[in-house]
RNA sequence: GAGGAUGUAGCUCAGCUGGCAGAGCGAGGGAUUGUGGAUCCCUAUGUCGCGGGUUCGACCCCCGUCAUCCUCCCCA
């Protein structure tokens, strides 16, 4: 009989991963409480359609990499591979829209793609993210990209902040026009664009072939087909940046691979590796059935960010441990230590002191805490210091919290 | 979905053109019945990823399969 594994893709995280992973979530938590997000607690299965006609029908997420199946129904469901199409469809489903001026939500969970695993890529993965919905001022682009930015930096890490503007239903179609004019008598494009000329042009402009680097270095930049509604937006979003000393890379290449965006585009880069992107959509509220809504979002992947995240937690941990029939005693401290917020492990496996104190140095114990019949006697405990070696009698538990 | 590398003890890895399955770390125990970590001694590590095939004989060669890692495609 062969032990069950885990499924490709999907992976078991513990110890100091979780530490990492909750350490990652709780600082974003602690941001959006900050800027008065809500959270949205949704599904993880949604009907498929709802990912078609958000996510886009030509992109590879929806053609290639969600986990779509029927279930005894007939309906056919999707594990959902990202999180602003659940939202949207929830906030119209609940027409929250008219009960309140807008809305702020934070989403946290996993998402699934059946892509082919790599460091930084599961078929499920993590993200926490947010939209904001019904504000278009280009003000609210700038407080969600303030929001990552103080993230990156609670977390210590340093990273690049991407940014560029797709436009709008006005002005981008003329851009895809002249840039399709343009690529079409270009010669020796890799394969890949070969295809993407004519199906997604936008995405031949962050190809990683050199050559094809190359040969569109001449081409025509979105920012020069803005329309002016779309210009000023993007004025105003890097005016507020630069006045708030968020640094900032101007990437006229960056696209993003998802049909909904509009005007601001941006990613957080590391080595080479997107953490975290989002971007404006202001047309897909409508396009799902909802009242005309502008709205601006942001996903961080919490894997990715894992990776780049080094420093460690320290917490003292006390080793409460008893010799002989004084377990009641030790419980007793070990109850009061927990009181005061203390870490506790009651040390019981181990037959002798030895023994205990090899156990309490195995988990990791800052200190010991020794109660034998003598100390009973006396009245005091012994603490030992685990990492000097220093121990001394206390008398009062108080003690351990005066310093 | 395409290309490449790798699967041997809990972990990191040796294993000669094909001839008895190995080391280090870790784990458990110990002369010491009240003092741990870098010492010493002892002990156990196992479906050699899985399934076929070739062979007197396969961890080693061949085929398939599964998984992991890397590069693409794409994406957080």
């Amino acid at each position: 009989m062969e032990n069950i594994k885990a499924i490709r893709g999907f992976d078991d995280i513990f110890f100091e991963e979780a530490k990492k992973f909750r350490y990652i979530t709780n600082t974003f938590r602690e941001l959006f409480r900050l800027y008065n997000f809500e959270e949205i607690i949704l599904p993880i299965v949604e009907y498929k359609e709802l990912f078609d006609r958000s996510v886009g029908e030509i992109t590879d997420i929806v053609q290639k990499e969600m986990f779509v199946f029927e279930d005894k129904s007939k309906r056919v469901l999707a594990l959902r591979p990202e999180g602003t199409a659940g939202v949207v469809r929830s906030v119209i489903e609940h027409g929250m829209l008219y009960k309140k001026p807008f809305l702020k939500l934070f989403y946290e969970g996993p998402m699934f793609r059946y892509e082919r695993p790599q460091s930084g890529r599961k078929r499920q993965f993590h993200q926490i993210g947010c939209e904001v919905l019904g504000l278009d001022n280009p003000i609210t682009d700038f407080e969600i990209i303030k929001l990552c930015f103080d993230a990156f930096k609670k977390l210590n890490i340093d990273i690049t902040l991407e940014i560029n503007s797709i436009g709008c239903p006005v002005c981008r179609p003329k851009y895809r026009e002249a840039l399709t004019n343009y690529l079409k008598d270009i010669e020796g494009l890799c394969k890949d664009c070969e295809e993407r000329r004519f199906k997604n042009p936008l995405r031949v402009l962050d190809c990683k072939v050199e050559t094809c680097k190359e040969l569109t270095k001449e081409a025509p930049v979105m920012l020069d087909y803005l329309c002016e509604n779309c210009s000023n937006h993007y004025k105003s979003l890097k005016t507020y940046l630069d006045s708030f000393g968020v640094p900032y890379k101007e990437n006229p290449r960056l696209v993003r691979g998802l049909d909904y965006y509009t005007k601001t585009v941006f990613e957080f880069i590391k080595d080479g590796l997107t953490l975290l992107a989002g971007g404006r959509y202001d047309n897909l509220v409508e396009s799902l059935g909802g009242p005309k809504t502008p709205a601006v979002g942001f996903a961080a992947g919490i894997e990715r960010i894992m990776l780049f995240l080094k420093s460690e937690y320290k917490e003292d941990l006390y080793a409460v441990v008893y010799i002989e029939n004084t377990v009641v005693e030790a419980l007793k401290v070990a109850n009061i230590l927990r009181e005061k917020g203390k870490r506790v492990e009651l040390v019981s496996k181990g037959s002798n002191l030895k023994k205990k104190l090899e156990i309490a140095d195995k988990l990791g114990a800052s200190y010991a805490l020794i109660i034998g019949p003598e100390e009973l006697k006396k009245g005091v405990y012994i603490l030992k210091n685990m990492n000097t070696k220093e121990q001394q009698e206390i008398e009062n538990l108080e003690q351990l919290f005066s310093t």
